[in-house]
DNA sequence: GTCTATATGGCGATAGAC
DNA sequence: GTCTATCGCCATATAGAC
């Protein structure tokens, strides 16, 4: 039927915004049926229950995140490169997703089955991701541990915007457009500092 | 009198674990009044709503962590030191206390009125923090902005921490010796990381 | 101050008409 | 499929005895 995928995506899209913003515990059946524009009880027809429908849209975001990062290592593209790339295109998405890095350090922290099954069915696989990545710093020099590497640049990307509220108030003093630029800046300042430090790792002796 | 220090005490600990744990949204008033070993009213007795309750504890968390970094700030310390000392504590500390850096990260971003009054009564001064900082890195020939360094710093400390679900099944496939090992070599790797990256800013023109 | 018992309200879930 | 009405539970909060 039409109408059975019409309001299904009304629902699904109306419980990512409030399960992001409000957490699993924090988010309301009632308000999702509001934001969809449906009955409460409408929400219990399609998914039985609120774990099951968490269970759904965690799924589904934590697999477009994985999709995301096998995207990014294509070849041919230099590892400054694929600094910049990532640091850029990771900081627009949190800028205009401001919730979803708590949302997911903390459902993945309280709820941790909730991982097993969605990164499952993600099919993410490290080894897929961390082999070529591994070689191809070692081709351009760059002796770092390739998990030092990624969790670094993920920590400096991520982390600021997962503490927004702290960094705004207490560093900006509540200037939120000094706090968007500044995040803006990161775009640059980030790729520096990555750059600069992998200079020093090539000093270093392979060591594996 | 003497059992109303001590039983306030008592609730405090436990509230104190429980809403670590669980946050504001899932904690449970019974089983902080379990782990006290009380009753249930006699929370309310205490702290008449759960919400105060949960500002008490907020508010006085806020408090010790401001001091810590106040501390951070002695002179006679070169910047190498400060950042090893820095790194090598928290990393003791978070490690201990599993589930602080998202809780934190969590309710304040949830929440956002308690961070008003949490910090204001911290009394914390970010001008008084990064001001000498910046004179000792321009000090020591280090050019970069003292936002970056702290906030890099504190990212590559606390995100693979917050992200532990994630890092220990992901990158090290539920392996949590592995993780744990390697979240204890960062201790090493953070140092070696920022101090490579800092001699790539001796060579920049003094920038203000 | 501390307990037992109970009120009160909210939320997830179901029954049943249309 | 979608709605209204309602059940039943659980969590916060209060009343009142000791």
């Amino acid at each position: 039927m039409e109408k059975e995928l019409l309001t299904e995506e009304k629902i699904a899209e109306a419980a990512r915004e409030v399960f992001i913003e409000k957490g699993m515990n924090g988010a309301r059946m009632q308000e999702i049926a509001d934001k969809a524009g449906i009955n409460k009880s409408l929400l219990h027809y399609y998914f039985r229950t609120k774990e099951k429908l968490f269970a759904f849209i965690f799924s589904k975001l934590i697999h477009r995140i994985g999709d995301r990062l096998e995207n990014l290592m294509q070849e041919g593209v230099s590892i400054e490169d694929k600094v910049k790339g990532y640091v850029e295109l990771y900081i627009d998405i949190l800028l205009k997703n401001p919730f979803l890095p708590n949302f997911i350090l903390n459902e993945v922290t309280r709820n941790p089955d909730a991982i097993f099954e969605g990164f499952a069915a993600a099919k993410i696989n490290p080894q897929k991701f961390f082999a070529p990545l591994e070689n191809q710093l070692k081709a351009e020099g760059y002796n770092i541990d390739p998990r030092d590497f990624v969790i670094n640049i993920l920590s400096m990307v991520i982390f600021p915007l997962a503490g927004r509220p702290i960094l705004e108030h207490i560093v900006f003093n509540g200037d939120k457009k000094a706090y968007k630029d500044y995040i803006l800046s990161r775009k640059k300042s980030i790729v520096e500092f990555v750059m600069f430090a992998l200079e020093g790792y090539k000093k270093l002796e392979v060591r594996d």
